[in-house]
DNA sequence: GGCGCCCCGTGACACCTGTCACGCGCACGA
DNA sequence: TCGTGCGCGTGACAGGTGTCACGGGGCGCC
């Protein structure tokens, strides 16, 4: 057991990792032992570094950090995790606290909170954004099937219905009615409208 | 004239403001004497504070980091402005350079680079991305029309061709003409894909 | 003055989309 | 066992969409 705590940074953009590296590293008690910009090598180096706890993005190529929190969690069970995010989407809260991670920050908060929600995610606390705490009890679950996602997660790159079924496997007719009931959710009448509701919401 | 560069920073998110902020404080040379989290603090705060570089991203509310670029241009001709994003769109890059600014720096780069950037715009010389020079000369220009941006910028947010007639105050089948138009300009075969392409690559 | 380009509008047409109804299979809980 | 919900598929239909052709007007340029 050190006396500093060892953190692990995982943020695509190469000038903000090194940027919250340069905050952190104001800390004395902290301590920046890993850097990486992909999520799929966060339990990887977690490992090697003996991080104590990783801080995720959730904006990364290939892994995000939600699928990444996952892994550290199964992987890793003594390390904890904190998901540090642009988006303060309802849907994101709850789903890194399913994936397992002990904290949740949007990249609003005051840059001084950050340490402390370190310390505080370390000590074994919950962390989460305040504003967003209440906004995730209102907003509830994911109203979307599982299929109905996945639909409209091809339609949010655009494409006809067409293109739409051959990506997920399925007959054009299966796609426009997941798409309809995705519309019909969403209060939106058109998919394009449905696919940005739901990807604002995090029902993607 | 004083010894260090003084720098302004414009950042809608505050933990990235903060870390920026603790990064280029790592530098002798350089003094953060101002932060705003708004395009239209800047030139207020600049001229305030006395800065010599304002640093500017482009995702902000209000008004954005190119337009904060014009107007410190507009108002303090002796300020340089260092425009940095997260997305290395050539559109961006045109139209940043095009606003005034001396410099382009994507998120991607390494931390370290920064401070010199700031160092080579205060020194009067343009600091520009090098994956991005290249690609923005391949580029070429935006081929959309005014009246094209405004229609596929309004059907970014989804919605019929009637709503979008009804915002920009146009017919109808003027609209559909104009969406053609922009999906042949693009090389996509639906409005959404128009839109998403066109903004991808800054034509917005 | 012609010419080209862009903006704006109309009309017509094939095609795509969104919706509804209906069916089948499967898993789950009462 | 039955009902229910979900996934998957088909068929049909009104309405929206993308394309084309055709006008007219304004503006800059040779």
């Amino acid at each position: 057991m050190s006396a500093t705590i060892k953190v692990l940074l995982a943020d695509d953009q190469a000038l903000v990792r090194g940027a919250l590296a340069a905050l952190l590293a104001l800390e004395p008690d902290l301590e920046v032992v890993a850097e990486v910009g992909r999520g799929d090598e966060v339990v990887d180096a977690a490992r090697a570094s003996a991080a104590d706890v990783c801080l995720l993005d959730i904006e990364m190529p290939g892994v995000d950090g939600i699928a990444a929190a996952a892994a550290v969690r199964d992987a890793l069970p003594g390390v904890r995790t904190l998901v540090v995010t642009t988006f303060g989407r309802p849907g994101y809260l709850r789903r890194a606290l399913e994936a397992g991670a002990s904290g949740f920050v949007v990249k609003d908060t005051p840059a001084r909170q950050l340490a402390e929600a370190v310390r505080r995610v370390h000590a074994g606390l919950r962390v989460v954004d305040p504003s967003l705490a209440t906004e995730s009890l209102v907003d509830g679950a994911n109203p979307l099937t599982e299929r109905e996602r996945e639909v409209l997660g091809v339609a949010l790159r655009g494409g006809t219905v067409a293109a739409i079924a051959g990506v997920v496997h399925l007959s054009p007719g299966t796609v426009r009615n997941h798409l309809s009931s995705a519309i019909g959710k969403t209060g939106t009448s058109t998919r394009a409208e449905a696919a940005r509701v739901a990807q604002e919401r995090g029902w993607l």
